[in-house]
DNA sequence: TAATCGATCTTTTTT
DNA sequence: AGATCGATTA
């Protein structure tokens, strides 16, 4: 079949890119398909080629192509990338699972019960409603119950399944979550798991909807199906009919995502759940070089359950990857930094040769990527590129839309769409401290679930309990509802009854579909989350005044937002409340109230600004100055955050066990920490630093660390070693049956002699060691002269003996 | 009733 | 270091 097809005519310039595995993957029909896309194999460019070709060549109705992404990011990519070869594929269904769900349920909840007004609650709001279960509970216990409803949901598993106890075996669990699952009904919201669990539900038990969703969706493709969760899995199985052609993409060894639910079984099973599966490998790497490739692969062919590809490297040989030791994590955030400022800014002299090494082309910026393994560890390296003025990003998922007032807005908001809810209610009655404590807003919850008449409806009985209520309680609710209402007529009057009212025959049909095309609001507000200590100017004070008087309403929704939060008098609540940062806090909201400004000023409009905020909360800030043409910029980010992603040059960070892979990793958690590894380092096309710390700041205090195991999985005739190793390193070989064994300094016992490391004083060694009766005692002279008794044992000692590696 | 202090505990990854 | 919890205080 290959040759047939190579032989075939000319194709148009957009297939004749492709080389005979894509073309073959694009040109493919019929059975089922699995590509197996390494990393850097065109697995992007063959979904939106195939888009393309099958509308244009096929002609295949775009609105029947639906392609389903797991992160906003690769959605848009591949949006934009489709469209660039075709625009009518702008029609086609793009979106990623979670915004597929909610899209389903917006028309088809009703078969769950659902009104189409419903918002999604995230992690925090779930904990709320569980505390409201289980009043006596911890908050971590609430946590992990909460961890483990969700991860009972990635696996289809509702609370009466015998398979529950799988994911929980606590006798409470089954019992607390099928009160969270009623409870949550009764407000009439869903969270993350429900998105994907609903529409398996009512697919299945509703044979019409199934029936018309299979209509209208011929075409099914997945990207990084390697990070589908059982219940996704189930959401294809039924979207999928005789005539679907469905068509995967992914890759076992990037499968990242376990701890979510994520099943690789689904990939590796693939062929057996979909009959007659036809399998294409994308096994050649356009984008880094084989050094690179050499040393990712090493890593990750230590796992046992992988398919096994082999990825060959188009682009031929080249540098090795840089092994950095460096002595601790401030020199790691300096040795990035010196790195990144002499590849931009060549030091005099060497500029030409360099400039040779690596093409004519111009180092910037933006071809560098800092990727560590927590969201924590950006802060050092913010820090020092503060520090030199060297610019930079950071990617992760946005704590913005985490912090207090923002979500106290929210909450105001939610409550406004859906006067059930609860969690908003409870949330925000009495903030400010309107006497409307506890206890009332318990009575309010109960009257309204009791009576038939408010059906949930928080706000009427609020109002019909208002003449029972103590004077002062009485005229706190009523201020509350009243700046509500207030909220509430800045939204246009609904006109045509917006889209509660489609019962049952709405569908994922005909005629809707131009509201989901490419308009969208986007235009992302780019608020740091984080603000450059040194932002005060004079200007702030005459803005403060202004904002103390009241908050600049812009067009469309913000004027809800403003409104809201002024009447409610949130923002006074928080301007006062927090000294320090008060003003900080209400700059935050009015970022919100910027961001809605996008959104009509109706009720479908608050809708679909909630919802975008629950659903993608990746955001980016660049701490230097937001102006817009400042571009060239060094990306932090975690390695999660990478997958899809390339950058000429990678510096992976904190190589060292404990944190990469943390310590408590074993099986097959080990193992994902090792594609973890994989996905990091194929991030990187022309040049891969990997940089591993002796000494490190964790849990508060300054750690001895070792190499990572998967440094020691590196042949390190393929590597560049430079600092000083740790002794052990350059002796031992690289061995897989390393794990588990642990290289700690032991603490309990001092010799004369010994290094050690104090968080202020900095390196010393042990001149003397007496013992006293709270054990010994150590004198230590610091490199600096100073000399200092320690308790030697004391386990919160700021002190800490290390290898005497140098 | 709420704020505050100190002791104690837990440290991931994200739609 | 930061979050969290309990007890104590105003």
């Amino acid at each position: 079949m290959e040759n047939l097809l190579n032989r075939t005519a000319t194709h148009p310039p957009y297939l004749e890119a492709l080389n005979p595995e894509q073309r073959e993957a694009v040109f493919h029909t019929g059975n089922p398909l699995l590509i197996l896309a390494g990393a850097g194999s065109g697995k992007t460019r063959v979904i939106t080629t195939k888009i393309a070709y099958l509308i244009r060549e096929k002609g295949v109705d775009p609105r029947s192509i639906l392609a389903v992404t797991f992160t906003n990011r690769a959605a848009r990519e591949m949006a934009d990338r489709a469209r660039l070869i075709d625009d009518r594929a702008a029609y086609t269904m793009l979106r990623t699972f979670h915004s597929f769900g909610a899209w389903f349920l917006r028309r088809n909840g009703s078969f769950a019960g659902l009104d189409s007004g419903f918002t999604i609650y995230d992690d925090e709001d779930m904990v709320s409603l569980l505390s409201l279960i289980m009043e006596k509970a911890s908050k971590g216990e609430i946590k992990h119950i909460a961890r483990s409803i969700a991860r009972a949901k990635d696996y289809f598993l509702s609370p009466d399944d015998p398979h529950l106890s799988l994911i929980d075996y606590r006798k409470e669990f089954r019992r607390v979550y099928a009160r969270y699952e009623e409870r949550l009904a009764q407000i009439g919201n869903v969270d993350f798991g429900d998105l994907i669990k609903k529409p398996v539900e009512i697919l299945r038990t509703q044979r019409e909807v199934a029936g018309r969703f299979r209509d209208r969706f011929r075409v099914i493709m997945v990207d990084e199906y390697q990070d589908a969760n059982i219940a996704q899995f189930e959401l294809l199985k039924e979207l999928c009919g005789p005539e679907t052609y469905l068509c995967v993409v992914g890759d076992d060894d990037q499968s990242i995502y376990r701890f979510r639910g994520a099943e690789v079984r689904n990939i590796l099973e693939f062929p057996d759940r979909f009959a007659g599966t036809d399998i294409i490998r994308l096994e050649r790497n356009y984008r880094s070089i084989a050094p690179i490739l050499n040393a990712a692969s090493s890593v990750v062919n230590r796992n046992q359950g992988r398919l096994g590809k082999t990825l060959i490297a188009e682009r031929g040989n080249g540098k090795k990857p840089v092994l950095a030791f460096l002595p601790n994590q401030d020199e790691e955030a300096v040795f990035c930094a010196k790195l990144i400022e002499n590849s931009v800014h060549p030091p005099k002299g060497r500029g030409s040769e360099e400039g040779k090494k690596t093409g004519s082309r111009k180092t910037s910026y933006a071809d560098w990527a800092v990727l560590y393994r927590t969201n924590a560890q950006s802060l050092g390296f913010e820090t020092e590129f503060l520090r030199r003025h060297i610019p930079y990003r950071v990617v992760g998922s946005l704590k913005f839309y985490e912090r207090e007032e923002i979500k106290d807005a929210l909450a105001l908001l939610s409550f406004l769409v859906n006067p059930k809810d609860e969690i908003a209610f409870r949330r925000v009655v009495n903030k400010p401290a309107r006497g409307v404590g506890a206890a009332t807003a318990g009575r309010i919850v109960e009257n309204a679930a009791m009576d038939s008449q408010s059906m949930g409806n928080l706000s009427a009985a609020a109002q019909r309990l208002l003449p029972e209520l103590s004077a002062k309680a009485r005229s706190g609710l009523e201020a509350f509802l009243k700046a509500m209402e207030s909220g509430r007529e800045t939204l246009a009057p609904r006109s045509s009854k917006t889209s509660d009212g489609e019962s049952g025959t709405e569908t994922g049909g005909r005629a809707e579909e131009e509201k989901d095309t490419p308009k969208k609001p986007r235009r992302k507000s780019k608020k740091a989350a984080k603000t450059s200590p040194d932002q005060r100017d004079e200007g702030e004070k005459e803005r403060e005044t202004r904002k103390r008087e009241g908050l600049n309403a812009g067009e469309g929704l913000s004027a809800c937002v403003v409104r809201l939060i002024q009447n409610t008098g949130i923002a006074e609540y928080h301007l006062l409340h927090d000294e320090i940062a008060g003003n900080q806090r209400i700059s935050n909201l009015q970022e919100l109230a910027n961001a809605a400004s996008l959104y009509p000023a109706t009720e479908a409009g608050l809708l679909e600004f909630l919802e975008h905020i629950e659903l993608d909360r990746s955001l980016e800030y660049n701490p230097g100055g937001n102006s817009a043409d400042l571009q060239d910029l060094v990306t932090l980010i975690t390695l999660h955050n990478t997958k899809g992603l390339e950058f000429r040059r990678v510096i992976m960070t904190g190589i060292e066990q404990g944190v990469f892979p943390r310590d408590d990793k074993k099986g097959e958690e080990l193992e994902e920490e090792r594609r973890l590894f994989y996905v990091g380092a194929t991030r990187a096309m022309d040049e891969l630093y990997l940089c591993s710390s002796a000494l490190r700041r964790l849990y508060g205090h300054t750690m001895p660390m070792q190499p990572s195991l998967f440094l020691y999985e590196i042949d390190k005739t393929g590597l560049r070693i430079i600092g000083t190793p740790p002794r052990g390193y350059i002796t031992r070989e690289s061995q897989s049956s390393r794990g588990g064994q642990k290289t700690e300094v032991p603490t309990g016992t001092w010799e004369i002699g010994n290094r050690i490391f104090h968080e202020d004083q900095g390196y010393g060694s042990v001149i003397e060691i007496r013992e006293s009766a709270e054990g010994p005692v150590v004198q230590v002279r610091f490199d600096t002269g100073k000399e200092l008794h320690f308790l030697g044992l004391r386990r919160n000692s700021r002190i800490t003996k290390i290898n005497a590696c140098d």
